[in-house]
DNA sequence: AATGAATGAGGTTTCATTCAT
DNA sequence: TATGAATGAAACCTCATTCAT
């Protein structure tokens, strides 16, 4: 309202639609708060976007094809290990440029189609986990115990990104997360030989 | 809906908002809803509950309750490390046992007075955190760094509750994510040594 | 709640009725709260009454036969002016006899049959003005002007019945509020006869 | 509905407000009724008042700040006996003028925020009373007697108010009134003299 | 004589959405 | 481009009333 009205209206409904999602979610999100907060009338955001949901998707395109983009490239190589590695790294980089659009996916999924995208992102990361368990010569590994696992990390992430970090520390979190994540992983393969 | 009608339409309405809550959340959840799934209107429900939040708390009451009675009595030994170690387990029984209620105050407490129940619960996760940290001789850790390890704790600890296990597979689980933090811990430790 | 139950459950939920009838009126008094503050349920209320209306009647009717009685007693008689002196006290008397029943008449008529039957008592009233100012030689008085005559002298002695009297008391106020009733129309009188 | 549609939402729903509160008070008119007597659906009137209380308001807070102003006015003037009497015409000019709001102000005040200002305006008339008891050499006048000397003048204004008067009219009931009230009231204290 | 359970209409309010201009 | 007006469904909740027992 009483910012300087720099005539670029969409924009200004963009950035109010990321501020309500961050704070209330989808379904909470108030698409009359988001105007008022804009300045403008339902009218105008009705002309920019075809909806509730297309605002959403107009926040959220951008991280997914950057991400289906990334994860294409990273499949092209061959070194499986390496590749994991790179990836890790990568991915917390990209998630760390996109860090508003990633929070808003992990918050605003439920109910809608995004739910399903990060299931797909998620069993990707439980995936990245079996692998790892395989090649430590652990082949048996309940799928319960892997969502436990994919979970975690998962959260691990969000809250490196919700974090007001700068991308040096993000990498010194993540190298420190890393850390812990690695030697918890051994220390459980060890614990899992032991055992079986 | 598919229920067999056992004509406790308390019960109905109960298990339907609880089912309801799990789904939507507290605020998403519409009570139109739970009434049609219980297979009663409106009005039959006000005759069992005070309004929505009163449903909310005849859920999690039990749990609160217990997990403050459980605090208290942890509390009345005086052995820091031991109490630490069988509060640890306890809780996760305790959980266990309480694991539909637990995970409906996990998803339900934004926006209600649960939040800060939840937040204590949390904080206490922190705190333990931290007090590991200070045992070996690290004192400066960031505060948000402590809210990443805590918060994939508690991701870790809901999901274990989530799953379909036995309290026998909840043990064992537990004990390979207690191996996996233990390692990853002292791992993290040598790191943050190994760097200051 | 507390009270010792009498057993005499219908006078219980008569004297609630009476009481919330004279807190709220009519339409925002609840059956509820009456049945809750008798202490039965709402079943035993609509066993010994009918509806809302029926306990509405059942508190009013004494009041109007009585009413209907007394105005038919005088005029019996014949002497216009002595009848209306002993009606004015008898009415004051009457009114405070009943004074519970006068009040919750004139603040609950609204929306209900006695709407009409406190019209008919104001009309009365107005008649008695009307009768006045005739016997003082002024035939041609404003009917709005009775209006306002009438319902200062409804106002004044609802706001006696309201008050916490005696009968003495009562009797005190009414020649207070007489004398000033007669010399205020006398002085209209005077005035209205040098004016036209 | 039989009105002759102007177009003029706004102005329909305020006027369907105004007569639903004038037949049936604050808490019992029906913000549904009061919009499908304007011809419009809920939402409508959602669009330009802000709840039940803010279209109470939109209707009494002219007067309310108008009778402030005036009060204000009057009491910057000094001589006691002159301000009271131009303040009584003054008044019932002013009531005249916004007679619709002050008759709403009256029936609705239960249960809004306009109780105390209707309270305050009534305390007035009652020290008015007080004082001139008072000038006459009357000190120990019963509260509760100043009670029904104010509530009858308060009727009296009101059911002035309710008439389909003219201006002049108005002035020539209140001048009737008054004279009505000025030999009421000395005749009272002459008989209050005798007696004490 | 009275309970406890349930109904269904109606209360105020918020929401996403539409559309003439 | 964008406004202002309006819709209609759905939200939570209260009410008088009914009825099997």
């Amino acid at each position: 309202m009483l910012d300087f009205d720099t005539g670029d209206t969409k924009e200004n409904i963009f950035n109010a639609a990321k501020k309500e999602f961050l704070e209330k979610g989808y379904k909470d999100a108030s698409l009359r708060h988001i105007c008022s907060e804009a300045g403008v009338t339902t009218g105008a955001l009705y002309f920019f976007f075809k909806n509730k949901e297309d605002i959403l998707d107009k926040i959220l395109e951008p991280l997914i094809d950057g991400y289906r983009k990334m994860v294409r490239n990273l499949f092209k190589g061959n070194d499986a290990e390496k590749k994991s590695w790179s990836g890790e790294s990568q991915l917390i980089e990209y998630l760390y440029q996109n860090r508003e659009a990633a929070i808003i996916l992990i918050k605003c999924r439920h109910g809608t189609k995004y739910e399903e995208i990060f299931e797909s992102i998620y069993n990707g990361m439980k995936y990245g986990f079996k692998s790892l368990f395989r090649t430590n010569g652990i082949n048996d590994v309940d799928d319960s115990f892997l969502d436990i696992l994919a979970s975690m990390k998962m959260e691990g992430y969000l809250n490196m990104l919700k974090g007001d970090y700068t991308l040096e520390e993000i990498q010194d979190l993540a190298e420190k997360i890393t850390a812990y994540w690695d030697s918890g992983f051994f220390g459980l393969v060890e614990k899992m030989k032991g055992k079986f």
